[in-house]
DNA sequence: AAATTTTACGTAAACGTTTACGGTTGACAA
DNA sequence: TTGTCAACCGTAAACGTTTACGTAAAATTT
C-alpha cells in the first residue's frame, strides 16, 4: 500500500541504504552483480524516489513560481500550457498565481512564491504597472532567477531576461498588409503609455507609415484604458465622427477590434470593404468573428517553453541568463476582416 | 541570505531546535517569557517554516494534482483560477496537467501524479471516455482521494464524488426560454452518446419539448463529434434542408453556436428573427459575436471552489465524500441570439 | 610472506521539522 | 531533611535521501 523506500529495498536485499542508493546511480564502488540484484529489486518493487526528500537533501524544491494577470485569456492559458508541459518534462513543479492586474497583488504574490522556496520565478506583470517599477526591483532577490514575459521592464540597477513576441515587426508586417490591401489612412488603438510594448507598437505603426509615405493624424492614435468591446464601440465611433476618417483600424487587442467592427456595422460601415480591422494575439475570439478577424499571432506556447527553458538553464547549469532578450516571431493571419482584394 | 531555520533561532537564543518549535507552536510545558523570546527573534529574522521538511515529517505533500483536457478553453479555464485561489488559501500547492482530450494519456497522467506523491487527485475526463472506464476505476487509490469533474462517471465497485453543473435544469431553463420567445421548432445539436452529461441534456430538451407539448423530430437532434465552427456551419446547413425545418437550435456548446449562427447567415437566414440560436456555458465568445449568443452559463469559478473544498475536507478533516454529488446552478444568460420579442 | 593497493560495502551525518521520552530545577509537603 | 511533583527544557529518533569517510576482505605488488 504505502510507496516502496531504500530501507524497505535494502531490508529485502539484507544490505543498506547506502549500497541501494548508490546501486541505483550507477556508482563506480557498487559489484555488478549488486546493481542487478538491486535494480530487479527496485523495478520489482516500483520504487521511485521521494521527491520531498530529494528536496530537503538537495535543497531544491523544485517548484517555479508564475504569476500571470489572469487565465481565462486565450493568449495567457497558451503561455501556461506551453509552461507546464516544459516544466513536466524537465521534472518542475509549477505555482501558479493570479494578480488580476493588481501590481499590488504581484509584489504580495512574489513574496508569497520566495515563501513556498521557489528555485525561480517567472511573471507577466501588469500593464499597469510603473511607478512600482522600483518596488518592484527591490523584490528580486539575485539568486533566485527572474523572467519577464511579455513586458519589457528595464530596472536601474538590476539585469532581468525579458521574452516576448517582437511586435515591432509583427505591427510592421500588419500595417503593410493593411497597405497592401489598399488602406491608406490608418488609425491604432493604442495600449497604455505605461508599457513599453504599447510604445513599440506605436513606433512600428508610426515608422511604417512615414517609411510608406502616408498621411498620420494625432486623432487617429487613441489610448485604451478598458479593453473590453465597450471601449472598441466607442473608439470606432469616435473615430468615424472625425472630418478626416480613417478608413483602417489597428487594435491593441482582439476584443477591442470586435468592439470596433461592432461599432462600424451599428454605423452601417462595412467590414473590410469601407474599413479594415486588424486586431493582435490572434485569440479564439478572431476566427468565430463574423466577419472573422485578421490578426497578430503571438506564439505563447512557444514563449511559455522557451521561458522554462531558460529559468531552468539558470538552475540546472548556472547559465547567466542576465542578458538574455528573446523576442518571438509572430504570424500574421489573414482573415475577412483585412481582406477586400481578391 | 539564506533562509532562517529553527536551528539558526536555536543558536542565537542559546537554546534547542525542539524548544524554539514548541515556542512557536504554543505547547504548554513552555514558559511564558521563552515564548515571547522565540516569537520575537522569530520576527525578527522573519522565519517562515520550510514546507519540504514538514512534508518529509507529516508524508504528507501538501499537493493536489488535477487533470484538464485543455486549460485555452473559457470554461475550463475559469475553473482552473477557482481551484487555485482555493488551493492557495489552503496552503496546498497543485500540479496541473493537460491530456489533450486523449483517455490514454490520462491514464499516463493519473500515475504519475501518483508518483509525485500528490494528497488528492482532481480529474475532468474526456468525453472519449467509454470503453476505457473499467481501466480508469482500476487506476484510483481508494485511499487517496479522487474527485471527478464536469462528468457524471459512474464505476461498478467503486464509489467517486463528482461535480458539476446542473445541466438538466440548465437545459430546461434554455429551452423554456426558446419556447417563451415563440420558437415552436426546437432543435438540438448535442454531444457524444457517451457523456452522460450529453444524455442529461438531451433528456432534458426531449421531457421539456414534451411536457409543453411541442412536436419533435429525430431529424432534429444531431450528434456533434469535433465541436468546432465547421461542424456547427454544416450541422446548420444540413437542419435548414430539412423540410421540416426547426426555427431555434440549441447547441452543445458556443463554439458549435457560432457555427451555426455563421452558418445560418450564408444561407441569408437571420438570427434571431428567423431562427433562434442558444448556446452552452457562456464563454467569452458569446458576448463578442454577432448577434451577440445567449448561452447557459456555468459556474466555472465556483466549480473549481467547491471542487478543492471537497477534496481538502476529506484530506484534512477525514469527511467520507465517496457519497457527494454536487451539482451546480447554471444561469442562463439572454443575449441577441434568441430575443426576437420586446 | 609481508606490505600495499583495490574493491566493495557499511556507518553516520546532513537537509528542517516534530515529538516521545528523559532529565534538571525548584516549590511544597511530610 | 527527605521525598514528591510540577514546571520547564534538552536529547534523540524519525521522515527518505545522498555522500564523505571508515573498514573489511580480496587482489596485487614487493
Amino acid at each position: 500500500m504505502k510507496r516502496t523506500t531504500l530501507k524497505d529495498l535494502a531490508k529485502s536485499l539484507n544490505t543498506t541504504i547506502a549500497t541501494v542508493s548508490r546501486a541505483l546511480h550507477d556508482h563506480p564502488e557498487i559489484s555488478d552483480k549488486m546493481k542487478s540484484r538491486v535494480k530487479e529489486a527496485a523495478a520489482l518493487y516500483n520504487y521511485k524516489p521521494n521527491t520531498t526528500a530529494l528536496s530537503l537533501k538537495f535543497q531544491k524544491s523544485y517548484r517555479l513560481g508564475v504569476i500571470f494577470p489572469r487565465l481565462t485569456h486565450y493568449y495567457l492559458a497558451q503561455i501556461l500550457s506551453g509552461m507546464l508541459s516544459q516544466a513536466t518534462k524537465a521534472g518542475y513543479k509549477m505555482i501558479i498565481a493570479e494578480s488580476n492586474y493588481s501590481p499590488d497583488k504581484e509584489m504580495d504574490l512574489i513574496q508569497e512564491l520566495y515563501e513556498l522556496d521557489v528555485d525561480g520565478i517567472l511573471i507577466l506583470p501588469s500593464r499597469k504597472l510603473g511607478s512600482q517599477k522600483a518596488q518592484l526591483e527591490k523584490l528580486i532577490k539575485p539568486d533566485i532567477p527572474f523572467v519577464i514575459i511579455d513586458r519589457l521592464i528595464h530596472f536601474d540597477n538590476l539585469k532581468t531576461p525579458l521574452i516576448s513576441s517582437n511586435d515591432y515587426i509583427g505591427t510592421k508586417e500588419g500595417i503593410l498588409h493593411l497597405i497592401d490591401q489598399g488602406y491608406k489612412k490608418i488609425a491604432h488603438l493604442r495600449g497604455l503609455s505605461s508599457s513599453t510594448i504599447a510604445t513599440v507598437r506605436v513606433n512600428a505603426y508610426l515608422d511604417t507609415l512615414k517609411a510608406k509615405g502616408l498621411e498620420f493624424h494625432k486623432e487617429w492614435l487613441q489610448t485604451c484604458k478598458k479593453f473590453n468591446l465597450n471601449e472598441g464601440e466607442k473608439l470606432a465611433v469616435q473615430l468615424m465622427d472625425l472630418k478626416n476618417r480613417p478608413d483602417a483600424i489597428f487594435c491593441v487587442s482582439d476584443t477591442v477590434a470586435l468592439g470596433v467592427i461592432r461599432g462600424l456595422k451599428k454605423m452601417g460601415i462595412r467590414v473590410p470593404e469601407d474599413v479594415g480591422v486588424l486586431g493582435f494575439s490572434n485569440s479564439d475570439l478572431a476566427q468565430v468573428s463574423a466577419p472573422s478577424l485578421s490578426s497578430i499571432h503571438q506564439p505563447g506556447r512557444k514563449i511559455g517553453i522557451k521561458s522554462i527553458k531558460m529559468v531552468l538553464s539558470k538552475i540546472d547549469d548556472q547559465k547567466d541568463i542576465s542578458n538574455e532578450h528573446l523576442i518571438m516571431k509572430t504570424r500574421l493571419v489573414i482573415r475577412e476582416s483585412t481582406l477586400r482584394k481578391g
